[in-house]
DNA sequence: AAATGTACTTGCAAAATGCAAGTGAAATTT
DNA sequence: AAATTTCACTTGCATTTTGCAAGTACATTT
């Protein structure tokens, strides 16, 4: 459970927080599918096991890349949202979701999802950041709304 | 050993190949070390148990992200290096970097990389692209240099 | 032919993961 | 207000993966 570092490098060091199988995809969720609960991440089609999902989450914020905070709307709930940390690793997310669409079988809607990003990576990135950020602007978070899945992008 | 997809999302996908702590290092070891031998590999700063390594160069080889080739010098080595869809991860290991570099405590070596690669992406990616692909002019390999450690990236 | 280099393989202990069930507090239903 | 359900975990245990040390087999060097 201990987080020991390998090297000085940053590939290496990067891997030794985000290195299996599960961390990225619960950033993914609270980026892109606008989940923000333990029920939300324990919902998704991979179905983590709710003791590793448990795990993640703390070592996540332990990493400073989600933060815990009291759901706005119920005490039953917690909160997780990406801190700055967590909003820069969009760029990889989307090289990653990039490169899957190239060489994986995926699904139609994720096919949409990666063509936005490559017909324009930078504009996408700054709208969905400004979403995630004003989950933010608030202590306590308000009730605004998550990341949509299908983001609008009009440019123009 | 064998890999099971967990979902059709493009980013679960790509986990279930290059979701671990070692199969991006070895891929950082060929693309950005020069590096294209089992002992190369082995003698990276992260020290993979010889196990580990031997599974994963399979792992990615049947994954299509490397190729193993007769050694051109010698019979006693294999030669491992990447093919296009391997090559294709470097804008992934690119933005893994940057990310290092801002968040992670790594070398002076490393940072300089990392402002290299910030400064002008796009034709360092092709130059090292180059590099990578002429491992792969001829079948056997050739005597190619491998791609630096500093590669000379003059833009003018 | 003996020693060394290279690419693995093997055996076993330790750690991580996966699965099913359980716990306790909060919200909802009756 | 009592019972049920929702929610966020925790626990126990079997399975899988990882890590470590040593060993094997073929190629090269001495």
């Amino acid at each position: 459970m201990k987080i020991r570092k390998r090297s000085d490098c940053p590939v290496s060091s990067t891997l030794d927080i985000l290195g299996d199988k599960w961390s990225l995809l619960i950033i993914r969720d609270i980026m892109f599918q606008g989940k923000n609960t333990y029920g939300d991440f324990a919902q998704s089609a991979e179905k983590i096991a709710t003791n590793i999902l448990a795990d993640r989450l703390m070592l996540l914020e332990e990493a400073g890349i989600v933060e815990k905070k009291d759901h706005p709307e119920s005490k039953a709930k917690f909160y997780y949202r990406l801190t700055e940390k967590g909003i820069d690793l969009m760029p990889l997310l989307m090289e990653v979701i990039l490169w899957g669409d190239k060489y994986m079988d995926i699904s139609a809607e994720a096919r949409i999802f990666a063509r936005q990003i490559r017909k324009d990576k930078g504009t996408l990135l700054k709208v969905l950041s400004v979403d995630l950020r004003k989950q933010r602007t608030k202590e306590g978070g308000e009730t605004s709304l998550p990341a949509t899945k299908a983001p609008r992008t009009r440019t123009t």
